[in-house]
This record gives structure tokens, sequence and C-alpha cells, in this order.
DNA sequence: TGATATGTTATCTT
DNA sequence: CAAGATAACATATC
């Protein structure tokens, strides 16, 4: 699913191909799916995209943004030249002048929002900070790990928290900092939460390398329609049954609050 | 056929 | 009341 690495993957290569664009039509095939009026979009120009957490910001012309976010299955694949086809799972199409946009998103989660300025300062005022800023320190991740005794993992997906991480990197970085996802969070020592937050970044950082991951039961593409190839380099997530690489433990797999969390018995304490 | 997977939010429980 | 847990949403896949 589209977490950090994915949305700034795509953010990427959308900020570099539309920016500069003008919006001339908007198609909502999905009207639950798209809030906010498509009129203050049309004959707009792009000035740039941008990501906060797992939300794409289209910034417009006029003052006014798009806020995207994909959910579990939602894409943004750029259709060059000619007009293509919408498939069964295509939501809404942004249109240029010789190009379109294509929001397609098999489960429908995922939404557009034509917000103003105000708007969109309210809806992503709730999240925490990203992981990949100054802002986020081990003096930071301490204080809030120390408010709670709730496991570990469901705190790193705590998007109030910190932003951007989801169920795949919750359980890498966990893995790369060899800490038990089931731990509570108020028992992590000094030394621990120097290693968590340099996994954060450190798995984060990776995944943006490798342009995402596209495992196997994920519908996640670059907008160009290739896949991220992170999930190569996946150290225990969707492993459970084979061996861990550094002990060759075999790795387990448990339910932590409804998902699918996977973890080696023996180098995570 | 029905259980499963997922991110976020609403709602229920402790 | 707050923190924490769970249900709900949609739909293809196994």
């Amino acid at each position: 699913m589209p977490e950090l690495p994915e949305v700034e993957t795509i953010k990427k290569y959308l900020d570099k191909t539309v920016s500069g664009k003008k919006i001339i039509g908007i198609k909502i095939l999905s009207k639950k799916q798209f809030a906010g009026q498509s009129k203050k979009v049309i004959g707009k120009k792009i000035l740039s995209v941008e990501r906060r957490a797992k939300n794409l910001i289209f910034k417009l012309s006029n003052g006014q943004a798009l806020l995207v976010h994909l959910k579990m299955s939602g894409q943004l694949l750029w259709q060059p030249g000619i007009l293509k086809t919408p498939t069964k799972s295509t939501r809404v199409i942004i249109s240029f002048v010789k190009n379109q946009l294509f929001f397609n998103d098999m489960r429908k989660f995922g939404w557009i929002k034509v917000l103003n300025k105000d708007q969109l300062d309210l809806a992503l005022a709730r999240f925490g900070p990203e992981p990949l800023t100054k802002n986020f320190s081990d003096n930071y991740l301490g204080k809030t790990l120390k408010q709670t005794r709730r496991a570990i993992k469901i705190i790193l997906l705590d998007q109030t928290k910190i932003a951007g991480i989801g169920n795949i990197y919750a359980n890498e970085i966990l893995a790369k900092a060899q800490i038990n996802p089931q731990k509570p969070a108020n028992q992590l020592k000094t030394q621990e939460i120097k290693k968590l937050r340099e996994a954060i970044q450190l798995v984060l950082k990776e995944g943006i390398k490798y342009n995402g991951s596209s495992a196997a039961d994920q519908l996640y593409l670059r907008p160009d329609s290739s896949s991220g190839s992170y999930q190569q380099y996946f150290r225990v997530y969707q492993k459970d049954g084979q061996k861990c690489q550094k002990c060759k433990t075999v790795i387990k797999r448990i339910n932590l609050s409804g998902r699918g969390t996977f973890f080696c018995p023996k180098c995570q304490k």
C-alpha cells in the first residue's frame, strides 16, 4: 500500500511531470471519492506537487489545492499523448492539453478534495512530524514513546505521532531496529530509542531509493506504471515461515490490532 | 463461500 | 474523560 516512500516516489514523478501544466478538465466517475467543486480547478495551472504524511498536495495557481489520499489501492497514472480508455477502476480523470492523469482505485477508499489554503492547513494539522526532517529527533521520539504503554508497532502506525509509516514499513523498521513489535512503547531504553529513530530514517530512505515496494498483493505503481522494487529487500514483511537472514530462526507472523505483524522472535526483543 | 488484507475514522469499551 | 481497542468502509483474491 502506498506509504511514505511510495507517496514520495509518486510526488517526485508528478512534480517534475505536471508542474507548470494547466488542468483543462476533470471527469468524476466515482462521485463519493471527489469532494469540493471541480469548477474551481479547471483552467488553473499546477505550481507544484508536494507530500505530507501519505497525502499528495497539488498546489494550484489560484491558491486552491487538490489533496489526494490513495489509501490502500489508489494509483495516479500518467497517460501520455493520445486519449486513453479508462479502466474498470478509474475513478477520476484529470485532463491536460496533451495528457491525462488517471486516479485509479480498486477498493474505492481513496479520495481527492478541492481545498482552499485554510482548509488545507486544517486537514494537515493533525499529523505528527515528518520522520525524514530535523524536527524528528531522539528527544521527540523518546518523549512520545514515554506517554503510552501500547505496543511500539501501534505507535509507529499512529499518524498523529509520526507521519507516513504504514504496515509494511513498520514491520521492516522494527526488524532493522531489532525491537519486538509487541514491546510496550514506554519500555524502550534510550539506546533502543536512538536505534529505532535511525532505523525509521534508514528504512524509509531505502524505500525511496528503490521507488517504493510493489509486493505480491499490492497495487502500488509509479505514475509511469512501473513497479517499485523495495519488496526485494524486505527483511520480514510477508516472510513468515522463512528463515531470518541474520540468525536463521523462522520468521513469525502474529496479529497486532488487526494488522499482519512479522518479526524474528530471536533477533527482535 | 467466506475469510483476508489494508489506512483511516467512527464508535464502542475499559 | 481519556486511552485503547475494535468495527466499518470496498472489493479482488485465495
